[in-house]
DNA sequence: CCGTATTGATACGGTGGCGTATTAATACGC
DNA sequence: GCGTATTAATACGCCACCGTATCAATACGG
């Protein structure tokens, strides 16, 4: 009952096994137990899609939608670059979205599954080419601004992996400033 | 049958889990499954394991040995330090051991699991704290070491994530370039 | 406030994997 | 070579989950 309703909608149940493969991978997008925790017999989820694959390619749809080109507007709205490339870089250290980067990370114990490699690569790639452009903007040429941009992608990716794993985070604003020393185009 | 014997020992078994978990997470690591691939049935599994979960141990702990301090040695051994940083992002750049990265990014998918998040946990301590004296040798504060080596340690691991996902992978020698460029100090 | 469409409950069969006997085959020290 | 210990096969009960069918309850437009 994401919604003000008693009833639960189609996206209700999305949401939820989003919820479920950020902790658990797709193996943890189930019928039964979704319908427990959301409090409904499985009879209730047969009522919004045909089987478990519908909902686990709707659940992904809806995180591409919210984490692809959508949930960059935001960035991409910056106009100086590099102001622009600081906001990235310090939004991801210090993992402002939290239910997102886990949701990043649990796909990669799937990535071998099309429809999961799909939905990842979508969002990388409409992150590569903000990171790329912001590069292009600071001067970079075109192919440096590419590998740079991988680098610096890399980068984010593994420091929100090593923020899910190592307990004992480093404090976030030195590794904000290492990471904008490093990555800010000298 | 992974020595010359015609029977099969419980190293097998870890090994044939290692891979299970490279390409499945441990969601992969069934009996029955890894039975029918071995050419064995599961009668012969638990002469060398009690249950399932003893295996997943084994595995990870084979999985900790070889890439903790032990898959290390060889690169702690350079001498130079600017060379050994050079190194070990070219090694990784080009993903010399082929299941060694897909085992860890398969793990992330699990890290809500405590056997899986310590053998993690081990594997990248040992990593950083070879990266951080890398740096300190090269000459940093240990403080900006430190937080140097977390953010190169992050990007090697972004990379390995971009190669796995990304089919397209661009040129690495183009990626060793700037990776090396990026993170040796100036 | 009534009737239909939507949502949920219940019950069933099927499948795949875990774990446990129990029994057969093989290796290997002596 | 013999006998014991190790490795493998077979067969069984069990549980969790998927998917289907059927029926009950509720919402909501008219």
């Amino acid at each position: 009952m994401v919604n003000g309703s008693t009833r639960l909608s189609a996206q209700d149940w999305a949401l939820a096994a989003l919820k479920a493969i950020a902790d658990g991978g797709l193996a943890a997008v189930a019928v039964e137990p979704l319908a427990r925790t959301l409090g409904v017999t499985k009879g209730s989820f047969y009522a919004h899609y045909r089987n478990r694959d519908e909902l686990i390619a709707a659940a992904l749809a809806e995180w591409v939608r919210s984490h692809g080109e959508g949930g960059l507007a935001e960035f991409a709205a910056i106009a100086d670059p590099a102001q622009r490339l600081r906001e990235l870089l310090t939004a991801v250290v210090q993992a402002v979205q939290p239910l997102a980067p886990s949701v990043h990370l649990s796909l990669l114990g799937d990535r071998n599954d099309p429809r999961v490699s799909d939905a990842v690569r979508q969002v990388n790639r409409a992150r590569l080419e903000l990171l790329a452009r912001t590069y292009r903007e600071l001067g970079l040429p075109p192919d440096r601004a590419e590998s740079r941009a991988r680098v610096a992608y890399a980068a984010i990716l593994g420091l929100l992996h090593l923020a899910q794993t190592d307990p004992d985070a480093p404090h976030s604003a030195v590794l904000t400033d290492e990471a904008t020393a490093v990555f800010l185009p000298s």
